[in-house]
DNA sequence: GGTATTCTACTCGGATAGAAGTTGTCCGAGTCCCGCCGG
DNA sequence: CCGGCGGGACTCGGACAACTTCTATCCGAGTAGAATACC
């Protein structure tokens, strides 16, 4: 039950793209270098998110990764979705049907303990689905301030990006 | 994002613990065998519910494992949290103090990132506190049904245990 | 017969290998842009 | 002057190691209980 570190960097990288306007793209070199992270990692991730139908990538001179949808249709869900697998976390063993008592229990009826934990699954994942990347983005820029934006814009526009405002 | 598969076996094994008398204990060996699942791994995750505070052991001849608390005041978090440890699972790098904009983010205010995912993890540890162990036991019990039961009651006695009824 | 003692068998506990998944890195396939050439 | 063409540089994409973590196993430390010897 750990969250993959590239969960973090993926999200960062998708709110780095909220920021800019919806025909302008980043490379990966840069959203790595936004943050200091190996860029040759950060494309992996990048892939991964391209693959979970976040991001759309453009290839040859000028090229780089954009958002597939509006920021505001973007969940942090879809994003870690992308780079961890959206199927369950617990996945249940079915260790119930060995032993003594295992003729007892149903196969049809599923494992009360697989449902406990899948309930609590869901509950983080409509928390998660409920956070637009927008909403990140919004606040994380509000934090910047006006001179953290101005600071912000002119790194997109050296990075071949045109940031929004 | 994965729950480790010994979660799954310590559940298991505190919902047979839950079905015997609170005076009466069982050792690793029988625990394992009941789903048939390895023994020495099966004690490994024994000894983790024992230092989270889970179950108590006794060493020496008819000792073994029992319930540290009445099931009705364990939950399925704090099993998992023995296993896994309680602390988060979205660990925040910072990352965002790092690269062009990092001067403009106040290291006061926490990451709005992580705070996304901390309110999602705490919607997910408030589900599982909201299931005993007592829960789990009853449920189980229910769908052995008499026969079943029954089953259970004699290789509990065989193996050094007093069910309950 | 009662009691202290020793002994044995049984239990947990931590230290030790093997496997899997994540983290990190590299080079090749494909694409767009710019300059060049010809009409 | 305009359109087609080729070269070059830039980009993503998947294939390849290193490391951390989880899974699995073993043997030693410690204890309860029974059998025994003694009073």
């Amino acid at each position: 039950m750990k969250t993959l570190e590239g969960v973090e960097w993926a999200v960062h990288a998708c709110a780095v793209l909220a920021g800019l306007a919806p025909d302008s793209s980043l490379n990966a070199a840069a959203l790595a270098d936004f943050h200091r992270l190996p860029a040759a990692y950060m494309a992996k991730h990048l892939q991964a998110l391209v693959r979970g139908g976040v991001l759309t990538a453009s290839r040859g001179g000028r090229g780089g990764y954009r958002l597939a949808r509006p920021a505001a249709e973007i969940s942090l869900w879809d994003i870690q979705a992308a780079i961890e697998g959206s199927g369950p976390s617990f996945r249940c063993q079915e260790i119930r049907r060995q032993g003594p008592c295992a003729g007892y229990t149903s196969s049809r009826v599923p494992c009360d303990i697989a449902c406990a934990f899948h309930e609590a699954e869901a509950a983080y994942r409509a928390h998660l689905k409920a956070v637009s990347i927008a909403q990140i983005a919004e606040r994380v820029g509000v934090r910047y301030g006006p001179e953290g934006r101005g600071a912000f814009a002119d790194w997109a526009l050296r990075n071949g990006g045109t940031p929004i405002g």
